[in-house]
DNA sequence: CGCGCGCTCGGG
DNA sequence: CCGAGCGCGCGA
């Protein structure tokens, strides 16, 4: 037999069909070790034949793997090939989505776990009387028997090798397997619905469009549909898929789900270790668990017989991948969804702008949701305007307002989030007086100022303007064009409320998630009154007590230089709003801005989604930006500025001819040095494009394919969320 | 004359 | 991607 391989070297040099003598029971979509080269590398099976074309005495053999079942099924195959073709990448790296990185560099396989047992009667055992843990551990493997070392330590710190010193336990490696769900039973009782709740789950039932589209604002119950659509997939022997951002897979979360679907589901997070993340994939492809939950990447779950979809805050930016293939989750779920004929149901309160224009013209259905369970109003939003601030000389980070309610909140023993919108590094230039943007003439989007040549400059047309020196309405000196830190807010309001207990939360002070849920936790705990914090504090947790959420400058993502920065800014105070009066106490909101006439703030205080959209949909179609045009951006990066220049050259002659035999599909088209000139020593240069009709978008990515090589990396961007 | 590194090529 | 093979540049 000759199995047609694809090796697992993710290089367009090795993108190809290798053919191998193999087992005549060697199984499509199975995984082979294959020499290769000097060495034995990993491959995959794609298809088999009875003959090859290639010289027979030169064929090597493949060794199989040790695996139980082909890593691939049909679909994934399919898939795989559906996303090279669309993304230009190796079929290596599109095969590696399907796998967990563990099973790919085969360090983890089954896990081994240390048990100890005791070698003696516990008689024997004789300690000091010190030695409590010791003592323990002793008597909890006289009652227990042999027991996971793991959990020993837990219960009784260091005991385990103190015994094991003195000779009285030894211990044992043992494969196991791993059951984390052990003691939890199924909730088989279904729940009451909502009328509102069921009427959305007969219309996802019964409408024949793929995609769903539920609309709910926050609190409306949404996640209750979703579990009820999984819960009855599950009875029907069929298998879900539910996608959220990684920041929601909150350990309360978490809990919830285990404790509704119990060993069914199999929950991918990033706080899986490789063994346990490993061991959750294995249970879906072997079908012992039906419910793939997860981030992004747990779109590729390795199931069969899909009842449905679910991608949850469908908005969310995570769900756009920022690493070859950049694919976007919800193209391959539409995939699966098609092919396995179920429905794809998206979620959200702030729906992105794209995904409800397609909605609202019949395309998607769509389902509202417009009251929330508890009856409770959502809070009161109100607006601080900043610049009335500056002109009665208070130059603080805090309106009267806002320290006001600051006061009553703290008197009342309640908690306050304040948070802060600052994003990224790019700075845009605000009059402090009358709330002035400088903006691009041409795109109307922003400028962004460059420090190292004092200019403004638009990163969707490379346009350049000098720097201000006083505001062109008002003539105002106060120009600002640095957001203040969270740092600096913390010592402000320290100064302010010295007794008051703060907490700060970003990027510079917490390491990792750990960091996040750590600080988050304390604050549930009531351990402060106040949250300091930029975007990672707008998620997740729910904290009962919260009863003020102060949003410091509202303005600032409003200003960032993105065409989408409208639609990010009315999803951002949405979602910070939500974290405030979650229980019984009515929540307040004080949103500070130097620009409380602008629209899209309007909008969001009124909880106005509709008119948000309505206003936001006629100013794309006016600008032609997405989803009237798709802005396309071609990266070239390289750390030797000559060769990064010549696959620059190189691409763009292929662009160019595109652009001249296509001019009708184009609105923009042109090169430019990306805005940051340099990251991590590697030179960037950029093409820039935006269409009207995407057809050429093959084009683009072969050319792109074609002008990569060794030096310089040439990667495409679909309607980029940040163009630095 | 010899080897060292940098580029090119091939891998089944 | 990675190693093999080969060409040209400099040092004893």
């Amino acid at each position: 037999m000759i199995a047609e391989v694809i090796v697992d070297i993710a290089a367009s040099e090795t993108d190809r069909i290798y053919d191998y003598l193999c087992d005549d029971h060697t199984i499509v979509g199975s995984r082979v070790r294959a020499p290769f080269g000097g060495k034995t590398v990993a491959g995959f099976v794609m298809r088999l034949k009875d003959r090859s074309d290639y010289p027979e005495e030169k064929l090597k053999k493949v060794l199989p793997c040790p695996d139980e079942l082909p890593a691939l099924n049909s679909e994934c195959l399919a898939l795989a090939e559906k996303l090279t073709a669309r993304y230009r990448v190796p079929k290596a790296l599109a095969l590696r989505l399907f796998l967990p990185t563990e099973m790919r560099t085969g360090k983890v396989r089954e896990l081994m776990r240390n048990y100890a047992a005791l070698t003696v009667p516990i008689e024997e055992v004789i300690l000091p009387k010190t030695a409590k843990n010791q003592r323990g551990a002793a008597e909890y493997l006289a009652t227990n028997g042999k027991t996971d070392c793991a959990r020993l330590n837990e219960l009784f710190q260091g005991g385990v090798s103190g015994l094991e010193k003195k000779g009285y336990v030894t211990i044992t490696k043992e494969q196991i397997l791993r059951d984390p769900y052990k003691g939890l039973e199924t909730e088989s009782a279904t729940r009451v619905l909502t009328s509102d709740q069921s009427r959305a789950v007969q219309t996802i039932r019964e409408d024949s469009r793929t995609v769903q589209l539920l609309h709910g604002v926050t609190g409306s119950g949404k996640t209750e549909i979703y579990l009820t659509l999984i819960a009855e997939c599950l009875k029907q022997g069929k298998s879900s898929i539910f996608l959220v951002p990684e920041i929601s897979l909150t350990p309360q979360m978490l809990s919830q789900l285990r404790a509704r679907f119990g060993k069914n589901a199999a929950i991918l997070h990033s706080g899986l270790s490789a063994g346990e993340r490993f061991d959750e994939w294995w249970r879906l492809r072997t079908g012992e668990a039906k419910i793939a939950i997860g981030a992004r990447s747990a779109v590729f779950a390795p199931l069969e017989n899909i009842g449905v979809i679910i991608i949850d805050e469908e908005h969310d930016s995570s769900y756009f991948s920022e690493t070859a293939p950049r694919y976007n989750t919800f193209d391959v779920a539409l995939l699966r969804a098609k092919r396995n004929g179920c429905k794809l149901v998206l979620g959200s309160a702030t729906p992105s702008v794209e995904t409800y224009k397609r909605a609202k013209e019949g395309e998607f259905s769509l389902i509202r949701l417009d009251k929330r369970i508890n009856q409770k109003p959502l809070p009161e939003i109100l607006i601080a305007d900043m610049r009335r601030e500056v002109r009665r000389g208070n130059n603080s980070a805090f309106s009267g307002a806002l320290k006001e309610e600051i006061e009553k909140c703290l008197a009342a023993d309640k908690q306050a989030i304040l948070f802060l919108n600052r994003r990224g590094y790019s700075q845009t230039v605000v009059c402090k007086e009358c709330g002035y943007v400088a903006k691009c003439e041409a795109c109307d989007v922003s400028l962004t100022y460059h420090r190292d040549e004092d200019c403004l400059k638009c990163h969707y047309c490379g346009a350049k303007y000098g720097m201000l020196s006083a505001c062109p309405e008002c003539g105002g000196k106060k120009l600002s064009y640095a957001g203040t830190g969270t740092q600096r807010i913390v010592s402000e309001l320290q100064k302010l409320y010295p007794t008051a207990r703060i907490l700060r939360m970003d990027n510079d002070t917490t390491s990792g998630k750990e960091g996040h849920y750590k600080i988050l936790k304390a604050f549930a705990e009531k351990k402060a009154d106040i949250l300091v914090g930029t975007q990672m504090i707008a998620k997740g947790h729910d904290f009962p007590s919260v009863t003020l959420v102060g949003i410091l400058d509202a303005d600032m993502s409003l200003h960032f230089s993105d065409y989408r920065s409208g639609e990010r800014t009315f999803q951002l105070i949405t979602q910070v709003a939500g974290r405030s009066g979650r229980a019984d106490e009515k929540g307040r909101v004080v949103l500070q801005t130097f620009d409380p006439e602008n629209d899209v703030l309007r909008y969001a205080i009124g909880y106005d989604y509709e008119g948000f959209y309505e206003n936001e949909i006629s100013l794309r179609a006016a600008m032609a930006f997405p989803p009237f045009s798709k802005i396309v951006r071609v990266l070239v990066t390289g750390e030797d500025d000559q060769k990064t220049i010549e696959a620059l050259r190189e691409v763009y002659f292929a662009l160019e001819k595109l652009y001249t035999d296509n001019p009708d599909k184009f609105l923009f088209f042109n090169k430019m040095r990306a805005p940051i000139k340099r990251i991590q020593n590697k030179h960037r240069y950029q093409v820039l494009m935006r269409l009207s009709d995407t057809s050429v978008l093959p084009e683009i990515y072969a050319a792109c394919a074609q002008a990569r090589n060794r030096d310089a990396l040439v990667s495409v961007e679909e309607n980029p969320t940040n163009l630095s």
